[in-house]
RNA sequence: GCGGGCGUAGCCAAGUGGUUAAGGCAGCGGAUUGUGAUUCCGCCAUUCGGGGGUUCAAGUCCCCUCGCUCGCCCCA
């Protein structure tokens, strides 16, 4: 029989590796809050027709890596591959724009239909923060340094901030026709995927990878010329905000965003130890989003991170987080002993000890061992004779065990609950 | 979707066409039916990701397929 096994690019996280998940998860939330920034949580299942809408037919996202599928009656359903449109979605249908201004977080599964590789899955996960109804430069930079600050308390090291401005959607079509022309009379010197891209998503030519082509990019119109004077200024004011605020950034007049709603700041915080795979968190500002979507004009800026890329970046590091052992590994043998262990075992537990009990009933010595291995720092042994005295045996674990002598504290039942709890 | 590398037990692996597929870690049982390091003994792959082919003989060679992995594309 064929083996059952998670489907392809979908991957299991053992408990071996959850502690660094939840390190991550506690440590974000601390910083959203402080932040005052709200939690948000959306369905991971839309319509189909949100995707599409917001984030653009032409884009590959939408084009072909969407998980998309009829249900039962017959409606086009996707399994959400970002997150921003869903959250757009929810402040629109609630209302949550006319009470003002919304500062909100995310975090949870994403679906794209790609071929796996390094630090890219089927399923994979995102922290994001998406600030809705925002127009200041300011915002800009305060979603930025919420990024920066909670990759530096992670212990994330030698990142790099990328940053350029997409302009407004008039600069933006502006300057898309004016490189599409520019680059239609050299059709012929671009390579076949920039040629592909010229009439599907011009822009990301310039994020080509060919040397070819980004040679003949040097003399290309720049969208840092066509951007409009009011559009130049705001972008001075972003600058100017991260390095009133110690954060190092490099401009990128290359970096393009591949979903069609960005305008404006567009940033990309990178490391040079992930491969391809190099972008840990992306986002930019979306002015047009809230409206195309059937709501008020509303101006927004947000960003992801990639889970997946982080747990890399950090498994790396040495003071990578383990799980707690238990204080107390209970052993016990014997009819008697051993419902009294179950009872001990709730007991110390209500009181907020950490306990593991050991269920096997074997020969003492296995259970030892086992006790040994947990890494608690106590066994609590309880055998018959213990349990018809009302009184349990307390051993340190740590360190040698003693030579000769079995060791161990005989004391009252009522007194190791005194002691622990 | 395209290209390269790789698949031997839960993990790390030896094996380079010739009898029964090394070894280590982990696990389980025992020496020790009441005491954790260490030690000793035993068990743990009718089969090498799956299928087909070549051969007297295949983990080893060939084809297909699935999966993993790295890169392209795309993106977090």
């Amino acid at each position: 029989m064929e083996k059952l096994q998670s489907l392809r690019g979908m991957v299991d996280l053992l408990p071996e590796q959850i502690g660094l998940w939840q390190h991550i998860e506690a440590t974000s939330r601390g910083h959203f809050q402080r932040a005052a920034i709200r939690e948000i949580r959306t369905p991971l299942l839309e319509a189909t027709e949100l995707f599409a809408r917001g984030i653009g037919e032409a884009t590959d996202v939408v084009g072909k890596e969407m998980y998309t599928f009829l249900d039962r009656g017959e409606r086009s359903c996707t399994l959400r591959p970002e997150g921003t449109a869903s959250v757009v979605r929810a402040a629109i249908q609630h209302g949550l724009l006319s009470q003002g201004a919304q500062r909100l977080w995310y975090a949870g599964p994403m679906f794209r239909y790609e071929r796996p590789q390094a630090g890219r899955l089927r399923q994979f996960h995102q922290i994001g923060l998406e600030f809705l109804g925002f127009a200041d430069p300011r915002s800009d930079v305060e979603a930025i340094a919420v990024a920066w600050d909670l990759l530096a308390a992670l212990g994330v090291q030698q990142l790099r901030l990328e940053l350029n401005s997409l302009g407004s959607a008039e600069d933006r079509t502006h300057y898309r026709e004016a490189l599409v022309a520019w680059l239609s009379e050299r059709r012929d010197q671009l390579d076949p995927d920039s040629q592909d891209r010229l009439t599907r998503n011009p822009l990301r030519i310039l994020d080509s990878k060919n040397e070819a082509t980004q040679a003949l990019l040097a003399g290309a119109p720049t969208l840092a010329d066509a951007l409009a004077p009011e559009s130049r200024e705001r972008f001075a004011l972003v600058q100017a905000g991260l390095t009133a605020l110690g954060i190092p950034f490099q401009l990128n007049p290359r970096l393009v965003r591949g979903l069609d709603y960005y305008s404006h700041t567009a940033f990309e915080i990178t490391s040079s130890q992930l491969g391809a795979q190099a972008t840990v968190c992306g986002g930019g500002r979306y002015d047009g989003l809230v409206e195309q979507l059937g709501g008020p004009p509303t101006a927004a800026i947000g960003w992801a991170l990639g889970l997946e890329r982080l747990v890399l970046l950090l498994a790396q590091a040495p003071e990578a987080p383990i799980a707690e052992p238990p204080q107390i590994y209970l052993v016990s043998r014997g009819e008697q002993a051993e419902t009294q262990a179950l009872l001990l075992a709730r007991q110390l537990r209500n009181a907020g000890v950490a306990v593991e009990l050991d269920l096997t009933a074997a020969a003492f010595a296995k259970q030892l061992k086992r006790a040994d291995r947990s890494g608690a720092a106590w066994a609590v042994l309880i055998g018959d004779s213990e349990a018809e005295q009302g009184q349990v045996i307390l051993k340190p674990l740590r360190g040698e065990p003693p030579a000769g002598d079995n060791g161990g504290e005989r004391l009252p039942l009522l007194e190791l609950l005194a002691r622990f709890a």
